[in-house]
DNA sequence: TAAAAATACTCCATAGGTATTTTAT
DNA sequence: ATAAAATACCTATGGAGTATTTTTA
């Protein structure tokens, strides 16, 4: 049972005395009268079992404890100071962590985003983790992420898209494969008989539909040889010659593998479409911050320029 | 003017709640009723202008902002629990900085008990300042230093004495000087002649007037030809062979210079008094606590004992 | 419907005000 | 003699108690 009647009254009370070294000028300074003050410091040297003043009516001088606690009051004062503008800070969505989940192609867009919201709030520290669509659904489902970049679809009745950009897709292919010599573009139909490294359907099904999509368009079913997790180790699979892929463009810039030729598809119109989304029954400032600040920046960016920012 | 109204009952009141994320809870571990808890906690929001709590009829839940400030609080408790206890130890005299002045003789006595008084006060930090008589006089008097050192007569009505220990003197000569090479104690008279190097009398009346009438008792007054302040410069000038002095014994050991022979002097009866000396009106616990242990160390020491211990 | 937080009210402890005394220079 | 802190006493704000209502899982 630590008895403590100790506030922080009397602290700012002890500062305001122990700077002034007057009872009548700091009780000026806190705006009340000299009694009380004299009253709440006799008390508070009471409480501490330490004299923290010399005094008489002529003078008032600070104690070695008194000299020493002035200086650890007014660093106390500060923190609870700071840490209530801090606390407020996070309460207002301005400072935090920010956690944002992607497939696996980090695009410019993205990166333009999160470089204009950390701009814009300084004290907000973003964490991205690697995550494919259906992870990213579950865990913004859970809040455990505030904002996905994903594929769809993606059913969840609490979540709410932005799309950001549509991609083509190019296929991934190891080089010593006969089309990766060809100038050009290539038929979908050409990659026949070889075997395809995949997400599993039931990470990626977005991506996987539409892979699936586009060799039916080429009369052609892929033949699923191996299934991979990341895009990182599909294309590992791809550069060892174990098989083929199809990615979205933007991977030649992010992943420039030794082992890969990238071709783009002839005749083919299904792109990615990639989507910012979030949970709408979130009610961190976070993310509702992040959703401004994405909202006030995609309207201004059309469809067709962000293409063309994104793929130079 | 910063509204500040939160107290420290807020931050303990935060801290149950945030701990037993139960309101009823909290309040029986505070030892009130669960209505006020409310209150204080509904107002602490308000004066923050921060939600702390998601709440309703069936759970209670830190936010984000919350979490962050009870890391905060607790630490700031931490702060003032840890910033009472040492101020108290201040004021006790279990802490705080011990000026301690010496006249540049720091002999195995004093030393003994500053170690001693560290042993019992491990938070009492100790400073050596050397000083001469007549300048520790002064600064006891204005309670600069705590505890002086010195050798008598000093004037000053409030300051107290303890008689440490008395030292025989040695003669300290260049190791070209004629009696350098003598075996055994030599006559003061062979110093006749000599250049004497000692302090300014007005910085060490007692030790100077203790030499004069050292010559004197050899029929002979010595030539002073060159005024040093402090032991280690007036032993560089006679290592230098400007001239000799007189020191107390323990110089020896103390200062075992190269170019210096230390010579004992026979038929001297005339020994310097040394004597730890406080100021009576100083109030510092520091002080007191030190004369504490000196009082404890010393009756059980008597004077032959000491030198004994002081000179083997 | 039941457990728990919020609201309504009442009370009294005490922070703060006014008047006065004490104290030290 | 006087400036300033301490004491005495009073007032009233608001913290805490009891009883009750509201809420939601």
């Amino acid at each position: 049972m630590e008895g403590h009647t100790i506030e922080l009254r009397h602290l700012h009370y002890f500062i305001a005395v122990a700077e002034e070294l007057h009872f009548g000028n700091a009780a000026k300074r806190l705006n009340i009268s000299q009694p009380p003050l004299s009253q709440q410091i006799i008390q508070l040297e009471k409480e501490m079992e330490v004299k923290l003043f010399y005094r008489n009516s002529r003078s008032v001088e600070l104690t070695q404890a008194g000299k020493h606690f002035l200086q650890e009051t007014q660093e106390i004062l500060a923190k609870i100071n700071a840490s209530v503008e801090e606390t407020r800070k996070i309460h207002v969505g301005e400072a935090g962590v920010l956690k944002v989940a992607f497939t696996g192609s980090l695009n410019a867009n993205l990166i333009r985003l999160i470089h204009l919201h950390r701009t814009r709030y300084p004290d907000i520290q973003v964490t991205l983790h690697p995550m494919s669509s259906t992870d990213q659904q579950k865990a913004l489902a859970e809040k455990e992420i505030h904002i996905g970049f994903l594929c769809l679809p993606v059913d969840n009745p609490d979540l709410r898209f932005q799309h950001i950009y549509s991609s083509p897709f190019v296929a991934a292919l190891p080089k010593n494969h006969p089309s990766a010599t060809a100038s050009g573009p290539i038929h979908i139909k050409e990659l026949k008989g070889d075997p395809f490294i995949m997400a599993p359907r039931r990470l990626e099904p977005g991506y996987y539909d539409t892979i699936i999509s586009i060799c039916q368009s080429g009369d052609m079913s892929p033949a699923i040889h191996q299934e991979a997790e990341g895009v990182t180790h599909i294309l590992s699979l791809v550069a060892a010659g174990i098989g083929v892929t199809l990615v979205t463009e933007s991977a030649q810039q992010e992943y420039p593998k030794k082992g890969i030729v990238y071709k783009s598809l002839k005749n083919i119109k299904q792109e990615m479409d990639l989507y910012i989304a979030w949970n709408h029954t979130d009610e961190s400032p976070l993310t509702k911050r992040f959703i401004q600040t994405m909202k006030h920046s995609f309207p201004l960016q059309e469809k067709a320029s962000i293409k063309a920012i994104s793929f130079v």
